[in-house]
Parts: C-alpha cells; structure tokens; sequence
RNA sequence: GGAGGAAUACCCAAGUCUGGCUGAAGGGAUCGGUCUUGAAAACCGACAGGGGUGUAACAGCCCGCGGGGGUUCGAAUCCCUCUUCCUCCUCCA
C-alpha cells in the first residue's frame, strides 16, 4: 500500500513512476475524488458527533436535576439519525478507498531499471564457471528417474500432476539441503530460525501483498478462510504485523524453512515436466525487518547470503536486476539470482530478493519506535530465497551429473548426507 | 466435538448485575525531583497510547475498555457476531 498523503500531494508524479509497471491504471484516477469525500464526511460527522458528546452531558445534568430533559433528546434523536447516515457513506467510501489502494503496486526504486518486458533486465553478475561435458547430459528428471530418487508418475496417481515423491537419496538431498541452508544463515550470517504455519489467514495474506489481486494463484482451504502459504514470506513477515517494534531490536534477521503451495494458475504448458515449478515445494526464506536509512544497503546483504549457498554449492550463476516490468506488484527493488540448467543451457531462477520498502510495511501495519517516546514509523522488510530447495536439486543433479548416471554430492553436503560421496 | 469462564492502558487490577460527575479507580513498573558523599528506602510529581481530522505551525475536535455490528439522546456497562485464552469432558500424533 502507498502512503496516501504521498498521493495526496504527489498524484501526478506517483503515476508517472508506476506507469512503466506495464499494470492496469484506469481505476487510479479515483483516488483523489474518494480521497476528498471521505474526508468530507469526516469533517461533517465529527461536527455532529461533538454536539452530541456535549448535549449528552447536559442531558446527564438535567436528569441528575430531575429536570424534564424531553427535548434535548428529541433534539439529538434526529442528529443521532444524521449522523448515522455520514457514518454509513464513510463506510461505503473507505471500503473502495482501501480496495483501490490495495490494488496500487509499489513505485518502482530509482535504481531499478525502466523497462518493459523481461529482456530489459539488466545482468548485474556471474559467478562460477559453466562445466563443460565431455559425454550426452541428461535433464534432471532423467537422471533422478533413473536413479529412482524421485517419482513423478505415483504422484500424479496419488495427488495430481506437478506433485512429486522424492525417494532414497533424492529424500535425504532434499532434507540436506534444508539443513545445510538453514544451519548457513544461523551460523555465519546470524539469522534467527523460525518455523511457521503453512495455513495464514486472509489478512496475513494482504498483509504482504498476495490478496486482494492473486488469490487465484493460492490454494484456499474450503471450509475456514485460510490460505495454504506460498512462501514462508507471508507467515514470517506478518509475524510483526500490527505491532510496534523497539527500534533497538532492528534490524531482525530471520530464516524460515517452509514448504511452499502454489496453483500455478496460467502456467499450463510450462516447465510440465521436472522439479522447476511444482504445486508443492520447498524453500528456504530470509525475511528482514529493517530501518528506512538501512533497507537498501541490507537487499546487497541479502542477495549475498543466497549467493552465498550457490557458491559453496558449487553451482553457477547469475544475478538479475529486475526491471520496472518484471519486478512483481510488491518490490520497488529486486535481484533474480539464477542458476545454470545445464540440459537447458540456460539459467533459471532460484532466488529472488526484493526490497519492498514501506509497502507491505503499511499494508500489514508494522512499526518501530527510534526512541522511547518518539513517533511509530514503518519499517523496511525485504526477503529472499536462500534458497528455493526443489531447483537446487535440479540445478544439482544436472551440474554434477557422471556419464554413468550417478550424481557426486557437493562436498558441504556430504556431512548431512552420511558422508557419502555419490548418489548411485 | 460438548459444557462452562474470561479479555479493561507497559504489567496487575476495580468498574459491567443497576447505562449518564468513569473524558476508566487503585497498585506495580518506568521517568523526573526532594533527601543522600553515592545508592537504597521514604516522600513529592509525571505517566493512554495509537489513529484520524484539522492548522503555516500550534490549538481544537473525533475515535479508542479484544475485533466488527446494533440498541439508546447517551454504552467499558445492554444485545448480536467473530477472534483469542483458560477450566472440565470427549477424541488424538
């Protein structure tokens, strides 16, 4: 959410910067005529409503008298009634003043590059150097088909297509991994480990930015209003929500291992086959509450601890500043950290690091205080994938594929996984 | 799932039956002061926050007793509804 007086005094200027968003802006304009109404009907409500707090406690008086106080109420009966009337249009006039403003992305950061389809991304680095095969490399999918450390075809029987059984070694890489993950981000870089429902309800998930607009790409659970999470993001930035932070505890760091769902709604025909884009997954997730002055310094340090995890995996990669029209409706900054996919010979994204400023900040109502007595602001939260579990064991399994079938496990791994060198 | 009980400010807690000098008592904590070489104790003082509106800025005004509705001239207090917590029964990894 946008800070209203900001749109109030900058409307013009607002539009402008979301405009290269490539989202829908016809609804946008209405905001300045609510914005004037509402605050009419404050105006002349709170007048009336002051009245009355007055002849209340005249009435208070007359009746403590024994005094005949028939008039005075007759009197306020009918401002009561008007009174009742300015109430009831405020009501109507908000609830489409917040709907509108919960359909406002954020405005893009001056350093995120103007652009208008994903090819105006801008390629920020790469690490690592891309392994040259001297035999035919399989996909992913074969080479832990064949390995018989995953199974796609029970889990279409099972649940449905773009689930998966990971079996045997498969199994124990996908947990290995979790561990190595998390044990990285508590250990060297300081997180603090949290592990949260995988059901929010329908303000968590305002809270940050998935509802009102998406709520078909989430699984809803049919009797309650709660949503299956599809990121660790939403539960573990709305753990702050509606709360006012002690700014001594700024910033927090915290890494959360959740397992992800997502209806992929509009995603037939892509990635139909392999560990790239299931209904169900796991991740890894780094979410920081930080101060206004830091946010933007704390997004490097955060796409550095995700980079840190490919890096000591031995993976290559790249990083992606996100342009205007690629950036997502929450972020006014984001990095794509993308990992090569050999069989594909191309990269493919693993992580995603966004700074959203003050946006989920407002809409989820988490503040901090500089001092004891000073004025609630909202904080800065950002989050990133450190990483995206299911495609890094993609990314595995194709990078350190052997001509005979089997995969070498990176060697930081190998303590999580019996020490074993190969998965055979 | 069944039966009861509860939610008041940073914490504890009175008020709710019986609506109106409660624009919420009292205590603790915290902050400031007196005293003291310094501290403690004692005593004195401050202590509702947050949001909205409004203003050049103040002021003022409005809303705040778990959330949301309602009744009423007027609601912490009465009614409806939701949420959370507690006790007992039932079930359960």
């Amino acid at each position: 959410m946008l800070d209203m007086k900001l749109l109030r005094t900058n409307f013009q200027e607002v539009k402008e910067k979301l405009s290269h968003r490539g989202e829908d802006l016809t609804d946008f304009d209405k905001f300045e005529q609510l914005d004037v109404r509402r605050r009419e009907l404050i105006v002349q409500t709170e007048e009336l409503k002051g009245k009355r707090n007055e002849a209340s406690q005249r009435i208070a008086e007359m009746k403590r008298a024994k005094e005949n106080a028939d008039a005075a109420i007759a009197e306020m009966r009918a401002v009561g009634d008007q009174v009742k009337k300015f109430d009831d249009e405020l009501r109507v006039v908000e609830a489409e003043l917040e709907k509108l403003l919960l359909s406002i992305p954020n405005i893009p950061h001056e350093s995120t590059p103007v652009g208008e389809t994903e090819d105006d991304n801008i390629e920020v680095r790469q690490w690592g150097d891309v392994r040259e095969f001297n035999f035919d490399i399989q996909p992913h999918w074969d080479v832990a088909t064949n390995l018989d450390i995953v199974d796609f075809e029970r889990a279409g029987k099972v649940t449905g297509s773009r689930f998966v059984f990971y079996k045997g070694l498969g199994a124990r890489l996908e947990r290995a991994l979790m561990n190595f993950m998390i044990d990285l981000h508590t250990d060297e870089h300081e997180y603090h480990e949290v592990l949260p429902p995988y059901l929010v309800n329908r303000e968590s998930m305002t809270g940050t930015g998935q509802l009102p607009k998406f709520e078909e790409d989430a699984f809803k659970i049919r009797e309650e209003d709660y949503f299956l999470v599809p990121t660790a993001e939403v539960p573990v930035t709305n753990l702050h929500r509606d709360e006012i932070l002690d700014g001594e505890t700024l910033p927090r760091k915290y890494v959360a291992f959740s397992t992800n769902f997502r209806s992929e709604a509009g995603s037939a025909g892509r990635d139909t086959r392999g560990l790239i884009r299931q209904h169900q997954f796991n991740k890894v997730e780094l979410v920081h509450f930080v101060k206004p002055e830091e946010s933007y310094a704390v997004l490097e340090q955060l796409t550095g601890h995700a980079e840190k995890v490919l890096q000591l995996l031995g993976l290559p990669y790249r990083v992606l500043s996100m342009c205007t029209a690629d950036l997502g409706f929450t972020a006014a900054k984001k990095y794509d950290i993308e990992v090569w996919i050999p069989s594909q010979e191309t990269y493919r994204e693993i992580s995603s690091c966004s700074n959203f400023e003050a946006y989920q900040a407002r809409r989820a109502n988490i503040r901090f205080r500089r001092e004891a007595k000073g004025k609630p602001e909202h904080v800065h939260t950002l989050n990133g994938s450190g990483l995206a579990i299911g495609r890094t064991v993609a990314a595995i399994l194709e990078n350190y594929q052997n001509e005979d079938g089997t995969v070498t496990i990176p060697e930081v791994l190998r303590s999580y996984m019996g020490n074993k060198t190969v998965i055979g």
